[in-house]
DNA sequence: ATTCCTTTGAAGTAT
DNA sequence: ATACTTCAAAGGAAT
């Protein structure tokens, strides 16, 4: 079993590794704010990329004494800037997450399977910011919009994306760690994440100023409807209600599901040969942090293109406190291990295709492609 | 119709 | 062991 973990139990949650909270895309973040021309951040960006070249640490590429004192300058000007966003905000999702109260049921009964790529998960998901067309019997994500927030994200919830288009922040609060200290379980990890600099910033609209439907959609308590599954009693099953994938069998287990679920949802176009891989990763507490919040990004900034949104989603991973963080990487966990029991035999080699573009050059410029040698 | 963009994390591959 | 690559989601934009 590829994902079956060998070492422990929270091997398959991640590493319990503590990382500063000071990557470079951060740095230009803040380099931004701080009124540093676009020449500074190019010249800290190279020189940055210098040394990690230079340096055996490619990630840790801080080592440039300069650019180590700008980076500095800049961060405590940051660390400054979410804090009141944590405060304000953010940490009422605890309170939303595991309130519970009223859990209706599973409205996902008889819908698709989101591991499955023809399970048409896309078709409605996301666009439905009340429940997320999910799984069909899938007890662990509804991947509803709101479960997490709760509604707590309300309106004066700060956009925190926008220095590029000047929006205001709040006001500061200087007792922000610039780290993450991981929880005593071990499931959260920050990482150093060396694209959050180094990849092109995609141009984000402007959406400090117009939130036509803050107050509404994304916010109040009244929103609040459907906790998540996960969040059921611990004496349950983590799955919450039993799955009809995971049934006892003495056949062919990995094949019985797989050909149940190809037949629920490919059947009308099986002439075509199916493509695409049958079954997609579960996915990680990122992803997951997405699937709640994008909903709520959209709403507060009328923003459509998801490039941009995965960009402020991405900038709001990082402000979130550890516990935040520690919420979606136990979800990521149970995710993995469901997916495990479904998809035994699966692996994410099943879906994975070598490819030939040169998309790294691309993703990290200090990076050059090589090809192969035989 | 397909691919790109953009994010983080998990897992795969390559060295 | 480490570095690098691919894929998960999403949907508008570009090809």
């Amino acid at each position: 079993m590829p994902q079956m973990n060998s070492a422990g139990e929270d091997d398959l949650g991640a590493s319990d590794e503590m990382i500063s909270f000071k990557d470079e895309g951060d740095q230009e973040e803040k380099i931004r704010e701080n009124g540093f021309t676009e020449r500074d951040l190019a010249d800290l960006k190279s020189s940055l990329v210098n040394e990690s070249e230079v340096a055996s640490h490619p990630r840790v590429p801080e080592t440039h004494p300069e650019a180590i004192r700008r980076a500095q300058d800049v961060q405590l000007v940051y660390q400054d800037k979410f804090s009141a966003h944590m405060e304000d905000g953010i940490k009422h999702q605890d309170e939303g997450m595991y309130k519970g109260s009223g859990y209706p049921g599973y409205p996902f009964l008889m819908l698709s399977d989101p591991y499955l790529s023809n399970g048409s998960v896309s078709a409605l998901s996301n666009k439905v910011p009340v429940v997320q067309p999910s799984h069909g019997v899938h007890p662990l994500i509804p991947y509803n919009s709101e479960s997490f927030s709760h509604g707590s994200h309300s309106p004066h919830l700060p956009v925190d994306l926008n220095q590029k288009q000047g929006v205001h922040r709040p006001s500061q609060t200087p007792d922000v760690p610039t780290f993450y200290p991981l929880p005593s379980g071990g499931v959260g990890q920050i990482s150093p994440s060396m694209g959050w600099q180094s990849q092109p910033v995609y141009p984000i609209p402007s959406c400090g100023f117009r939130q036509p439907y803050s107050a509404t959609m994304s916010s109040g308590p009244s929103y609040s409807r459907f906790p998540h599954p996960l969040m059921l009693s611990p004496s349950m099953h983590t799955t919450g209600i039993p799955h009809p994938a995971i049934i006892p069998h003495s056949g062919n287990k990995d094949m019985d599901i797989y050909e149940r679920n190809m037949k629920q949802h490919s059947e009308p176009k099986r002439e075509k040969e199916p493509k695409k891989p049958a079954i997609k990763k579960p996915l990680n507490a990122f992803m997951l942090y997405m699937k709640e919040m994008r909903a709520n990004v959209i709403a507060e900034c009328t923003l459509k293109e998801s490039a941009a949104i995965n960009q402020i989603l991405g900038r709001r991973w990082h402000a979130l406190s550890r516990e935040e963080q520690s919420k979606y990487y136990e979800l990521a966990r149970k995710e993995r291990q469901l997916h495990m029991q479904l998809y035994p035999g699966w692996s994410a080699r099943d879906n994975y295709v070598r490819k030939k573009k040169e998309k790294n050059q691309r993703k990290a410029p200090g990076f050059q492609f090589r090809p192969r040698l035989p």
